[in-house]
DNA sequence: TATAAATATTCGCATATGTGTATATCGTAA
DNA sequence: TTACGATATACACATATGCGAATATTTATA
């Protein structure tokens, strides 16, 4: 109970929300995150540490960048993100950040993923 | 979005998740809701406003007794909570308040429903 | 080894949140 | 109309949360 709770608790900041949106895609580095969601470096760094803090992301260095990817098993946290993961249409800020996905490197000023 | 946002918030503290899913199975009133909780009234009754100011829930008097009953229609909304309804056999706090709510005359010294 | 890019953390602050206790309100019954 | 039961609200307080700005840290590379 207490892990459904929390992730509830992570989902009830919209910054997070989309955050578990994208990495439910793929994962991404930490810069890739914030181009794609055009948020301030610090702000998505402090949300991606509750996240990992809390158990639900993990994160890998790669050479100089920090990939972050989702980490959830238990069943009815997976199915509460899909409820979420299967209806994105509906949520246009959600929906433009998977398009911006789509075109991440397009979205890459600070670092060079590529 | 914020509404799925504001409903995971509202999910988010261990009284209210527990409230949602009893109030999921049947209206009931603050007396018995605190008796099934075995929670304060001020605090259940704080809980109950909060979510009727977010809207997911809706009261109704009926004589001396406010009755709360789930009011959600979004489908994504319902979906969500229905995850945990259909594994609320997971959380044994959840599974408690259900059984006390199938015995819940027995549970009711504040006030007397029947 | 010095520098720059990527990321994490600290600080200061404003606001939100949850709680117990006490009290107010409202409807019902006497 | 008074009293009581059911519910809501106010108050005071402690803690949590989110944020921008600044700074620290780490890694790769020149």
């Amino acid at each position: 109970m207490k892990k459904v709770v929390s992730l509830c608790k992570m989902l009830s900041d919209e910054t997070r929300f989309r955050i578990i949106m994208l990495l439910y895609q793929e994962e991404l580095c930490v810069c890739e995150i914030c181009g794609i969601l055009d948020l301030s470096q610090p702000k998505v760094s402090r949300h991606l540490a509750k996240l990992r803090d809390t158990g639900f992301v993990r994160d890998q260095r790669k050479e100089q960048f920090v990939f972050y990817y989702l980490d959830v098993t238990d069943p009815v946290i997976v199915a509460m993100i899909e409820v979420i993961v299967n209806n994105i249409s509906q949520y246009p800020l959600c929906q433009m950040d998977l398009e911006r996905l789509a075109d991440k490197e397009q979205f890459m000023q600070s670092c060079k993923t590529e």
